[in-house]
DNA sequence: AGTATCTACTTGCAAAATGCAAGTGGATCT
DNA sequence: AGATCCACTTGCATTTTGCAAGTAGATACT
């Protein structure tokens, strides 16, 4: 859609109709691999810094998360504040736009549990869903907001 | 992932296991614009042709189209036979696993809903998804399967 | 104070995916 | 038999991705 190397619009959620058809344009935001991989990091894994994104298992390249991140924060599904304890790192953390993603995750989540082959890393997410999928969900939840209230309140 | 050009291998989800997380092996699958767009299609619009596809108003191209549907089939998630009164012509639809992927697309048309410009086109969905997305659930399966009952069994 | 290191990027370039326009080949219609 | 419809395929220009290397600012180390 937009090029690299331009610096997006400024201007949030610009998101100009393409289509008439509301999945069309909820995809034009996240229907893309790397953005969703970044919103699970945020989202299930309490990642919140370039390096922590950049460590995980699918390594996304350098520039690509740069742009994805960027899209984010201008899309207002991402908020970053500058690290309390160093100026030179930064903090991402989900708005509650994105936090309202973690259905789709869910139901993503869901369907590989029920049609891929199983994997380690997310077998205590699965089980969760399963037994309790509104617990997890308020847990999540209740987890991203006692980090905010640490780090985002003392900002 | 896989080139254009190359036949994609006839040996079904081969989904070579990229990373541990389910996310990430989801979205190798769907994890892309014109590929839920074509659930999308099957699921919401009752769309079964390639021409029908082509005519949704993303404007899909016709290679892509036809990769797409390709990998749609060998992931299982569509299957296809010849339209039983032009045998130039073919029929997809959803198999169970791609059926399964509603509650991916529910949660999608639900976000959007709530964070995207409203849509005429998708007006009706909304309102049922807010106020029984299980029945709307319920009955676009019953749609489904009576489609399959008039297509598939008399094949 | 000066140098190394860490951190979040940017840049250049090759490779892959996409989009577009124009075929192609088989089935059907007239 | 010729035209038309249909589901693709093909070639090519443009865009996006992935990789490796660089850069600039902040911190840590000596």
């Amino acid at each position: 859609m937009t090029s690299l190397r331009k610096t997006s619009s400024p201007t949030s959620s610009k998101t100009l109709q393409r289509s008439p058809c509301v999945v069309s344009n909820v995809l034009e935001i996240i229907g893309d691999r790397w953005t969703l991989l970044l919103v699970r990091d945020l989202l299930f894994f309490n990642k919140h810094e370039y390096k922590e994104f950049l460590a995980s298992p699918e390594s996304i390249a350098t520039n690509i998360l740069a742009d994805r991140l960027k899209k984010l924060v201008n899309e207002g599904l991402v908020g970053e504040i500058t690290h309390p304890e160093n100026k030179s790192r930064k903090l991402y953390y989900l708005t509650a736009k994105g936090k309202d993603l973690m259905p789709i995750l869910v139901e993503i989540v869901r369907w590989g549990a029920a049609y891929l082959p199983e994997t380690a890393e997310m077998r205590v997410i699965f089980e969760r869903i399963k037994s309790n999928p509104d617990l997890l969900k308020a847990q999540i939840l209740e987890s991203l907001e006692q980090w905010e209230h640490q780090i985002l309140n003392a900002h």
